[in-house]
RNA sequence: GCGGGAGUAGCCAAGCCAGGUCAAAGGCGGCAGACUUAAGAUCUGCUCUCGUAGGAGUUCAGGGGUUCAAAGCCCCUCUCCCGCACCA
């Protein structure tokens, strides 16, 4: 157990118990709303998780302490399949998916018989999601997070269903909402559309489209599947494997020979398909078919090659551009006995011509004939070197490739650009379909069954294009803060490219399309503009409103607000006031201020969001601002449950203490960057975390006092007043720019620096320093509220302060504290200490006992200012002759040179102190602090008055560059 | 393939957009010292190379360029990471 464990756990308590975190609408404070997209609960969750989550906190705490009305809620996402498909993976028995049930289990409860007990109530995707969910929910408090936990819900609830449907109304009036076709993987056995998880092999298949080009053959098409359909131009002839079994089949009422296992997948790709006559491809090898361009009579061939399992098992020849088929071509050639059978005669093959028909610099007129023979091929047998030679060719002709004066319209034009027009030409002419195949192959679903494409009709599609509706989501993402800016990339490439995107599907848990309830919508379609559903939810539920209230005229009033609340009080018999209210409250917080996340997220459910308000939603209520942080790796690798080195969420508090956690969290990485959790590292993290509490715990009970000059503090006190307030200011300043990691190293290391610095400092009087600390400890322990709430919390109570850190005022600069003259006179006496240091070592071992140090004389100090204030460009000339202009400086010309020779070199000016006499003094005031530093008794001479200078170094001195004398 | 991003000292990691104040923050590791019976913890200093006077030299994946001046800007090359649609 961590040893912050028992104050934590105090503090949550309270913080529960006093509602400190719940939030209502306060129409005398500003509003700042928060969020992060909720978890799905399916599992437990990892450390991982945590980094999103702690930041997402860490800007609630902040910007509650500058005064703030912030809301930060939380739900939980159930909706989609993995839930489900779990849930029938335990029903089944399914000893991998219980193993990991039982693993997450058995981080809850302590007895094997309860994670039983539990597991066995897992036949329920309710039970599942709620039990995760509130887990969850425990560990999200054990880590400190300040949410207000009364407006939580969950996707699945009834309620929810009823904001979707509105939503999706919404779409469907807008026109955002359309109909079609779409090819996904599919298991033929379970009769779903399968994803990753469901698959035993082939996980990264994606879809690949083939164009059926619909050749004319007898009184139907012999249809030919390529990749390439700019070919048909060098066609030759077609390539059938006599050994396969093919159909004439009634295609959507058009006659196609293709293979009988292409005629079993048409018929999932949503293709009306009987077949009438089963035959051995031997049986048309030999007879001719027509060309799609010139109508010209072409040869069928036999080819062992032709895989009558990939595609349409009919292949068209185009040996000059094709490796595949000029070795099978040419091997006919080289042994034309096996023709005969087929009535074909080696004359007529022999006899054709191979056609050129693009134009390739670095290339023959036949491409495919240079790859063969340059990898010295010898037949069609050689699987591996022909793969390679094809995608040469294939890269080579779409990138560089010309099409020559054969290809008709096409051309002259480049390969890549005149694709998509050949094939609406031949769309055009009823020449060509589609074919889909997986890219890769097999493709095996956990069922054991070989997976096919399937072709949804009727796939109900969210249509991106809809006129307008791009637009207006640009408009929003260039007004939108990005931050770290740089995602921003990121989101533009996606809004570029969304085009039609699936919404809805037919398995899963979620909202059934209100128009279509045979569809579900689905899981990152119904989780985009539910942020409002948060202003509103603990009202719903907190009086019992029921799903079937929440009519279209609910959604209308309370966040559009058409229509007027009686009408809409009589129509759902919800209560007026309370419509009011509500209607209200979601003006109150609404829009969404800042919703923070990871960039994984960015080309799905956050553009979403944003294209799905702007549909919905009046400007003035469109996201204001978008945070990411990145992913978290584990010793430097990937995070992985078989590597098991994944920590999950509930043992951080224990393990670590939740503020250790979070302190690490945001200060091993910035937001932008992937952070890298070791092990090794947490104890300094830990360290970091006690130095605070102690000084804290120590200094902070006494008195705080501030140090006028009139008070005649001593120096290094006016500037240890003045570094405090810089860092407020800084550490502000880098909250409000979200370099959370500087943030986090200026509250921790640096305060502690400069803290531990004046802590050594011998010269101040006790009272004096006791002040000064409780000062600074009032400060410190509000600016790592954020990060370390707990310590934070309990640090405030003893220091006897009024209500809980977690609410008190965020620390402001005093600007009247920040002395950059006094910081910069601190620079120089610690430049000097270093410089004494240098030389020591450098003496090697000769005995020292005594520093002479000489300060510049006030002429360079003036000269430096004059410099300064001049704004001169750096060049030697312009400085010289602007200083030679003031008699004052003239007098010291061969110095001047000197020192301008030396601003040159150092490209520009260097800290020094605002005078000779101030330099001197600050020195003077650190001879105890110098002489403990370096071991030395210490002399400050003023360099127009040096009275001892043995080996004349006082000519040296610069400003800000004390010169030495050491012996 | 398409799209996005990264390569910084022994390691991790800031800096790059707005070139000079950068031998480059912070941390880890290492070395030395203090404290301690000792170890650990903690604290202080050092940690690219050279240097018996505060200085000099060479660095920011590799190559080229722009500039008085480049880790930073431009071009090319190499290497690595992430996303690509029904998976949340």
């Amino acid at each position: 157990m961590s040893e912050f464990a028992k104050y934590e756990k105090k503090w949550q308590k309270r913080w529960k118990k006093d509602k400190v975190f719940e939030a209502d609408p306060d129409p005398r404070r500003k509003k700042f709303f928060l969020t992060v997209p909720y978890p799905y609960t399916n599992g437990a969750l990892h450390i991982g998780h945590g980094r999103t989550y702690t930041v997402g906190d860490l800007i609630a705490r902040w910007r509650r302490m500058q005064g703030y009305n912030v809301l930060f809620p939380m739900a939980s996402h159930m909706t989609g399949t993995p839930i489900l498909g779990m849930v029938e993976r335990i029903k089944a028995g399914d000893p991998k998916a219980i193993e990991q049930y039982k693993r997450d289990l058995r981080l809850y409860f302590e007895t094997e018989e309860e994670v039983n007990a539990q597991l066995a109530k897992f036949v329920d995707p309710w039970v599942t999601a709620s039990f995760f969910a509130k887990v969850i929910s425990q560990d999200f408090d054990a880590l400190g997070y300040s949410i207000d936990w009364r407006r939580k819900f969950t996707t699945g609830d009834k309620t929810y269903n009823k904001l979707i449907e509105w939503q999706y109304q919404k779409f469907m009036e807008k026109g955002y909402i359309r109909q079609g076709n779409y090819p996904l993987l599919y298991c033929p056995n379970c009769g779903n559309p399968v994803g990753e998880d469901d698959l035993l092999q082939g996980e990264t298949a994606k879809i690949k489209e083939f164009t059926a080009i619909k050749w004319p053959f007898e009184d139907g098409y012999l249809v030919a599947a390529t990749l390439r359909p700019e070919t048909i131009f060098g066609v030759t002839n077609m390539w059938i494997n006599p050994k396969a079994t093919y159909v004439w089949a009634k295609v959507d009422g058009e006659k196609w020979v293709i293979s009988k296992s292409a005629a079993e997948k048409l018929r999932l790709q949503a293709k009306e398909v009987e077949v009438i006559e089963e035959f051995s491809g031997a049986k048309i090898v030999g007879k001719k078919f027509r060309a799609i361009h010139d109508d010209h009579e072409i040869l069928i061939l036999p080819a062992g090659f032709v895989d009558p399992t990939n595609a349409t098992g009919v292949v068209y020849s185009v040996p000059g551009h094709a490796p595949f088929d000029y070795i099978a071509l040419r091997d006919l050639w080289d042994n034309p006995s096996g023709l005969a059978e087929y009535g074909i005669s080696a004359e007529v093959v022999r006899g054709i011509e191979i056609i050129s028909m693009i134009d390739i610099k670095g290339y023959s007129e036949f491409p495919a004939k240079d790859a063969v023979e340059s990898r010295d091929i010898k037949n069609q047998h050689e699987d591996g070197k022909l793969e390679d030679a094809t995608q040469e060719i294939y890269k080579a002709e779409f990138y560089e490739g010309l099409m020559k004066e054969n290809c008709g319209q096409f051309s002259g034009r480049s390969i890549k650009d005149v694709k998509d027009d050949v094939i609406a030409w031949m769309k055009e002419n009823n020449s060509c379909d589609v074919f889909y195949e997986p890219d890769i192959r097999p493709v095996i679903c956990k069922c054991g069954t070989d997976v096919q494409v399937g072709v949804f009709a009727g796939q109900w599609f969210l249509d991106y294009l809809s006129p307008g509706w791009k637009d207006k989501a640009w408009k929003a993402l260039n007004e939108m803060s990005i931050v770290p800016e740089t995602f921003r990339n990121l989101f533009e490439a996606t809004f570029d490219w969304l085009t039609q995107r699936p919404c809805a599907r037919k398995r899963g848990i979620g909202t059934r399309l209100p128009f279509d309830p045979d569809w579900i919508i689905e899981s990152l379609s119904d989780s985009t503009i539910y942020m409002a559903f948060y202003t509103i939810a603990h009202h719903i539920h907190g009086n019992k409103i029921k799903p079937e209230q929440l009519k279209y005229e609910f959604f209308e009033y309370v966040f559009i607000g058409k229509g007027t609340p009686k009408k809409v009080a009589e129509k759902t018999g919800i209560d007026l006031d309370l419509l009011k209210t509500m209607r209200n409250e979601f003006k109150y917080w609404y829009p969404n201020d800042q919703r923070h996340t990871a960039p994984s997220h960015i080309s799905n459910h956050l553009s979403f969001a944003i294209f799905h308000h702007v549909a919905i939603f009046p400007e003035k209520y469109w996201l204001k601002m978008i945070s990411l942080n990145e992913h978290l790796i584990m010793e430097g690798g990937k995070m992985s449950k078989s590597k098991g080195n994944v920590i999950p969420l509930v043992e951080i508090p224990k393990k670590y203490g939740a503020d250790v956690y979070r302190l690490y969290a945001v200060s091993a990485a910035e937001p932008g960057s992937l952070m890298d959790w070791r092990e090794k590292d947490v104890p300094t993290v830990k360290n970091r975390l006690r130095q605070f509490m102690d000084i804290v715990g120590k200094y902070g009970k006494k008195e705080p006092k501030v140090y006028a000059k009139k008070d005649k503090p001593k120096t290094v006190t006016l500037w240890f007043q003045s570094r405090v307030n810089t860092i407020v200011k800084q550490a502000t300043e880098f909250l409000e720019s979200f370099k959370l990691r500087d943030f986090a190293i200026m509250v921790t290391s640096e305060m502690n620096r400069v803290i531990s610095h004046y802590l050594k400092r011998s010269e101040v009087p006790k009272q004096e320093m006791e002040g000064a600390m409780a000062y600074a400890c009032d400060i410190w322990v509000r600016l790592m509220a954020p990060i370390t709430p707990h310590a934070s919390e309990e640090l405030w109570s003893k220091m006897k302060r009024e209500g809980y850190v977690s609410l008190a005022k965020w620390p402001t600069p005093n600007k009247k504290l920040i002395d950059i003259e006094s910081e910069r006179s601190h620079d120089v006496v610690e430049s000097t200490i270093r410089d004494i240091r240098e030389i020591v070592r450098l003496m090697k071992g000769k005995k020292t006992t005594q520093v002479h140090l000489y300060v510049a004389p006030e002429w360079m100090f003036d000269a430096m200012r004059s410099i300064r204030e001049a704004n001169l460009p750096l060049i030697v000339g312009n400085i010289m002759k602007h200083l030679m202009t003031n008699p004052e400086f003239r007098k010291h010309g061969k110095e001047v040179k000197f020192i301008v020779d030396r601003i040159a070199k150092e490209n520009g000016l260097w800290v020094h102190s605002r005078s000779a006499r101030s330099e001197r003094q600050v020195l003077l005031d650190s001879v105890k602090h110098i002489s403990a530093e370096v071991g030395l008794d210490v002399v400050v001479h003023a360099s127009d008055n040096v009275t001892y200078d043995p080996q004349n170094k006082a000519r040296f001195a610069l400003p800000g560059r004390v010169s030495l004398f050491i012996e």
